[in-house]
Order: C-alpha cells, then structure tokens, then sequence
DNA sequence: ATCTCTGTTCACAA
DNA sequence: GTTGTGAACAGAGA
C-alpha cells in the first residue's frame, strides 16, 4: 500500500508520542518484520526512552529516540503505523506496541513485507540511514544526476527504472504510472532513449508528483484530484482522464501497470515524445475526500 | 476455490 | 556489470 505519500501520512500518526516516553513494548518477537533486528535489545533498550522526533525518506521512516536509539521502519505492501488509546489491547497483526502513558503506538502489519530495525548508533542516524540515495525534493537530485542514473539503466524499461528505491526513493507502482501517464510516455521506453529535454520533464513531473501527493495523500489520506490517473487506474477500460479512452492494464516489468494506449503510444511506434510545457493540472482537489487509514 | 495486491529479495539465466 | 524471470514471503478481500 505505503508509498511515498502514504509513508509520510503514518510516520506523523506517531507524532502523537513525540516528548513522550515509552513506559514498556509489546512485540511479536518472532514475526517476520524483525527480520534481522535486535529484538531483544530493542524491547529492553526503548522503556524509559522519550520518542524525540521523526523523519522519512522515500518508504523509509526512522525514529529517534533519547539515549541515542534509532528505530527504523519499512512498511512493505500491507504495513500501518496509528497511535491508540493507552489502554489498546493488541491485536493479531499488531506486531509491535510502544505504550506511553499518554496512548499506545502501534505497528501493524497483516502480510509482514514491512521490516523493523533497531540501532544504537548514538547522536547520529545509523549508517543503513546515512547511505540512502538523495531524496526525491533533495537539492542533490538534481538532473544532472538523474541523468547519470538513467544512464547507467539505459536498456531497462522506463517502468522498471522509476520503481527502483536506490534512484527514486519512494516512487512505488501507482506513482510511476502517474508519472508516465502525465508525461505521456509509454511504460516499456528504455530510459536511455530519453533525450536531454524530456529527462528534464521527467525531473520535473517526478518532483511535481512528490511534492503534491505529499499535499494531498501525505496530510489526511485524501484521495488525489480527479484529473489524476489514480482514482482512475484501478480497473481496465475506466476511461482515460485525459482523452476519454479506455485505460489498459497489463504486466510491466513485473507489475501491474495502467496506462493510456491513446496517450501513450507504444514504443515501437512512436519514441518518447516531448511534451511542450508540463502539465499542471490537477492542482487543487475539488472534492475533499477523507478516508480514515485502513 | 481462485485471483489480485500501492513491496523487496534472492536465485538463476542470458 | 546489466537485465529479465519466477519464486518466495503471508494474508485479506473480491
């Protein structure tokens, strides 16, 4: 579920906890999510502990902690944070509880792609953390770096590149058919085809999507305006928000990827075509639209 | 019963 | 070194 949106959206269900401390941890030790992570250490270190603040980076989230603590969390496909009552009895896919006097924050995750890390590295982030690639609305992605990223994937599908975390942090299935669909570009052009203008509309529509699903999907959970592809892409033949035209869905470098046959024509037939100006539409959300999470 | 899914990793092939 | 494929992980919902 959790993209880069959706990441930020459940990392601030536990500002809730923020200043506060961590009276005891209720964990599933032996649930996959710990894959890897110092459990033991993690359940005896965080009591007593205040949680201090919190960050994202593409679907990464890290939690610090006074003392020097780190929690790290990766939600894969089905993982939530939320912040309970204090008095919140567990349920079967809550893996791990950090209660406070004050409420109860929770990790759940019913499939267990999601992943907990536990780090001790002191004043700083930990090392995992230090090493991730530039952010997508980072000052150092900038195109001259994209460009040497699709460089390097230049026989891949477009699709495929765009879904890699260690070059767009974050970007998961529903964005990168954003993305080609607002630019127009089929999802099988090999990203090395692509020519200086259009890596640069491809820069732009990727910080464009980031900086307005984290305005609208990132704060309350509100569905993305209408002139999107997503509210769109879920079935095939819904028509195209742009043309009108039935939507295909089909296999793409291993996901399921929609696009617009009409506006984004195949790559044999027509190359990736450069559109003149961005396209700025769907700004603003007309209709509010507020689901609770989960 | 069968299929799908907003994710990642690994083994293996070419 | 790059790229594609399929499996595996594990559960819910249609």
């Amino acid at each position: 579920m959790p993209e880069l949106a959706e990441v930020d959206y459940f990392r601030r269900r536990w500002d809730a906890g923020v200043g506060k401390r961590v009276t005891c941890v209720a964990i599933h030790a032996s649930a996959r999510i710990f894959r890897g992570c110092a459990v033991e250490r993690l359940a005896r270190q965080l009591p007593e502990h205040s949680l201090r603040a919190s960050r994202a980076h593409g679907k990464q989230i890290l939690f610090e902690f006074t003392g020097g603590l780190w929690l790290g969390v990766h939600l894969g496909m089905t993982g939530e944070l939320r912040a309970e009552a204090a008095d919140y009895p567990p349920g079967r896919h809550d893996h791990l509880v950090l209660r406070q006097k004050e409420c109860a924050l929770v990790f759940a995750d019913a499939r267990m792609f999601g992943r907990v890390r536990f780090d001790e590295s002191g004043d700083g982030p930990p090392a995992w953390w230090r090493a991730l690639p530039p952010a997508l609305l980072d000052a150092a992605f900038t195109e001259e770096y994209l460009a040497a990223c699709l460089a390097r994937r230049a026989r891949s599908p477009l699709k495929a590149v765009l879904l890699d975390q260690a070059i767009f942090p974050g970007v998961g299935n529903w964005m990168a058919d954003e993305i080609l669909w607002r630019l127009q570009w089929h999802p099988l052009i090999p990203a090395g085809t692509l020519e200086a203008a259009q890596r640069r509309a491809l820069w732009h529509e990727v910080r464009w999507l980031a900086e307005n699903a984290l305005a609208t999907i990132g704060v309350d959970w509100g569905d993305p305006p209408r002139e999107w592809l997503y509210t769109h892409r879920w079935a095939t033949g819904n028509p195209c928000p742009r043309c009108g035209g039935p939507l295909s869905r089909e296999e793409a470098a291993g996901r399921t990827t929609c696009w617009c046959p009409a506006c984004q024509p195949a790559p044999g037939m027509l190359a990736a075509r450069t559109p003149g100006k961005p396209r700025r539409t769907g700004h603003r959300r007309e209709t509010p639209f507020h689901r609770p999470p989960r």
